[in-house]
DNA sequence: TTGAAAGCGTTACCAG
DNA sequence: CTGGTAACGCTTTCAA
């Protein structure tokens, strides 16, 4: 409903006039009917005839009427909000799920209340304020306890994870493949020749960093190649470069290194050339996870999995307002598989 | 108020019996006293006996009760509820405003309703959800029409403008020196001997781009420099890739870039570097604006300007709140100067 | 300090 | 199809 010139001067003069926000008994008394057709007009399906609708709806026009969210939430108890919890907004890689988060949800006519994580904020404070806010449904991107998602399900809250599994048989998931993805990526580093990994891996706390780094060890212990070296980083560009100086220290023919996200594979890209001297993927091979932006960026061209963020964020928006609509129907776990993108940062055979 | 697993149990099976949230009155029932008791428990500074006050407590926790923010907000105005404007969250730059806003806002005690406007989405249909929700107030880092701009004040509805700067006078605004930082690029430019100067802008419609192309423009021509020539982009990698394509292919003696984001001077560094075969910054000089992340990795190390986020969105979050708790305090438009980064994109002399 | 009662602006359920 | 009336869960007078 854009707003035009035309009815927005009665608006201004109205609350001019009054002092406060036009409502649905403001429109009633001057249409001539009763609070509840206005109201009704308003609603998807009700009766009413349609000489009194054009009546109602013209005069609401001319008074800038808006139904007030807060009143229809109280007495229908639905908010059209979904609280978005993210952790780490600055990760390179979480404002594109943001973004297609807040663009899926956009389009079902549902806000998005937002809660960044950072290290001081406490979860539980924010379940607090999920809770008093009566929102709709939780799409979690973002570490959540055992008890944490207890709490959701005491409160009827449906919740869907995103790139993270609950343990809990009532959590849906949305997740990339990372088990897959990192099988690809390692599977043709072996191939090609590659003799002597190295791993940076993410925190022990990072439930995506874990399921990377597990799963490429153990295709790696499958292949013959035991003992591989690990280093963690915390995701961050200077976490890659530290880490990939810490493997070249402790292994000399380091020809592989295994990151768990691209910002790390970036900063180790960057280390290993500019610092150590290496010639990547020349004498050493680096691939990252995600498929972020600067990953494609042609002084990296990252060897690496991309996420197929756009259909993960319009499924993860899905499930949950197909929870919400339906409290009954079963908690599903989608698992979306990820692209190989080839680059140049690893020497590839073919 | 972290909730521990003692308090949680009561909580299960109060929804359980009742099926439904537990409300003031069903505190006040066990506790033996009136709603109005209850309600004032949880208000700042009510008048209520410490003994009751303490018993109305204990239920509460026991029962798992928590003041329903929408009852709250529809009786006494106040939704604690900031709405977030912001586009292209992908821009690199943006996420880290955004998470500058959620926190200092999340300290003041109020959520953020996010808005990410992406191309296709009508600021209007955002304006009509932002108006039947309540909220607060309103930060903006996104484009406005002076319509759209007077609607909220129609509305009553404080607006705070993140870089960008609003034609009314009723509109506040945080900024980042455009003029100034581009002013000390330039300059330094200048006087380190580039003489043949090629310009990425921003698209046309963007308020900052144009800010800074003109700041640029204008000290150039100050300086004897007339016809600078220029290219437009839309601060994307690809679109600064293309822009110094066209600009060495027209300007065959270009030494220096002047660029309107670091996404831009990124891309037009990895241009310049990789497919025009320059030495960024022996023979080529390349500066952004913003010193967003990967401004400072090592394949780059941009010559900008760093835009002081945290204090801006700092300072945008309390001029909000200011005006939120006090409507009739004036709009104030604070400027802040952002930090030359040197790096090591261009050839500085001392 | 306390409790009763009147809203806040809607939707939902009634008879008519 | 229509209008009256009862919620929704809270804050806020106002008397006691």
């Amino acid at each position: 409903m854009p707003k035009r010139t035309a009815d927005r001067a009665p608006t201004a003069s109205f609350i001019a006039q009054s002092g406060r926000r036009p409502t649905s008994y403001d429109v009633a008394r001057i249409a001539g009917v009763s609070q509840s057709a206005v109201s009704r007009c308003f609603a998807p399906n009700a009766s009413i005839a349609p000489a009194k609708r054009e009546l109602i709806l013209k005069v609401a026009s001319e008074l800038g009427y808006r139904p007030n969210a807060l009143a229809q939430a109280l007495i229908s108890k639905r908010t059209n909000l979904v609280a978005v919890l993210i952790s780490n907004l600055t990760n390179l890689y979480y404002p594109e799920v943001l973004a297609g988060l807040s663009a899926s949800l956009t389009k079902r006519d549902v806000r998005v209340l937002l809660f960044s994580l950072g290290a001081e904020s406490e979860v539980d404070d924010v379940i607090d304020q999920i809770w008093r806010h009566s929102v709709d449904g939780v799409i979690a991107a973002a570490r959540l306890s055992e008890q944490q998602l207890e709490q959701f399900a005491d409160h009827q809250i449906p919740v869907v994870m995103y790139n993270r599994l609950a343990s809990g048989p009532n959590a849906a998931s949305v997740r990339c493949d990372s088990v897959g993805g990192e099988r690809d990526l390692v599977e043709r580093l072996i191939a090609s020749g590659h003799r002597h990994f190295g791993i940076i891996a993410g925190p022990e706390d990072s439930y995506v960093g874990e399921e990377r780094n597990s799963a490429a060890r153990t295709l790696l212990a499958e292949r013959g190649f035991g003992d591989v070296p690990m280093v963690r980083g915390d995701f961050s560009y200077a976490s890659g470069r530290a880490g990939v100086r810490e493997l070249a220290r402790i292994m000399p023919k380091l020809d592989a290194v295994v990151c768990a996200s691209d910002l790390m594979a970036i900063g180790a890209m960057d280390e290993a050339r500019i610092e150590l001297g290496r010639d990547v993927p020349k004498d050493l091979s680096i691939v990252g996870f995600d498929g972020s932006g600067p990953a494609t960026w042609e002084s990296y061209r990252l060897t690496t999995i991309r996420q197929p963020v756009g259909r993960m964020t319009a499924a993860a928006a899905a499930m949950l307002m197909e929870r919400i609509e339906d409290p009954a129907s079963p908690a599903e776990q989608r698992l979306f598989s990820g692209q190989m993108i080839e680059g140049a940062s690893a020497r590839l055979g073919a």
